[in-house]
DNA sequence: GCCAACGTTGGC
DNA sequence: GCCAACGTTGGC
């Protein structure tokens, strides 16, 4: 079981999104780096736990959770001409890029900011402040833990 | 294999 | 909108 922080721009697709889906469901896709490609490809797992970061936007920080419900396949996306993250050097033989379905855990009544946790002291060694530009990141158990916590997600405390 | 040029991300 | 950081591309 392992935690991780993946990035979107609320623009793009949001925690309300993910929360919105018929299914309670959505496509993690258009990854399209190659360090986040081989996390979510080789380390990220069906039960993972994820932190829902919002980039880009007013409110930049962790607005909820959601939780990995497949394994790594090949990006649909890739192979679309009209698709934003299609690319042409990819091929049905050998997809280059991956995607995994994630589901909708809990909205965080407000988003834990950016600058509100680069002030905790448990949260000082995160990804997020050295490697800013990763959009799937790993996580450890005392920053998922103490993210929530400071989200007033006390049910996490009975849950996990 | 190096590295300059270029493109993108993302906080502010 | 600016700009720093950093990933990618391509010439040599």
């Amino acid at each position: 079981m392992n935690y991780w922080l993946f990035k979107s721009e609320p623009e793009e697709y949001s925690i309300d999104d993910l929360q919105n889906e018929q299914t309670g469901m959505g496509v993690w896709d258009g990854i399209r780096n190659y360090q986040a490609r081989n996390l979510l490809r080789d380390q990220v797992e069906v039960g993972d736990l994820v932190l829902f970061y919002h980039s880009s936007c007013r409110q930049v920080g962790v607005a909820g959770v959601a939780r990995v419900v497949t394994g790594a396949y090949a990006d649909p996306a890739q192979f679309d001409p009209q698709s934003a993250y299609f690319d042409g050097k990819s091929t049905q033989a050998a997809p280059r890029w991956v995607c995994v379905d994630v589901a909708f855990v809990s909205k965080f009544s407000t988003t834990l900011l950016l600058k509100q946790m680069k002030q905790i002291p448990e949260l000082t060694e995160m990804v997020l402040f050295k490697q800013g530009r990763l959009s799937v990141q790993p996580v450890t158990e005392l920053e998922f833990t103490t993210i929530v916590e400071l989200a007033g997600e006390k049910q996490y405390e009975t849950t996990l």
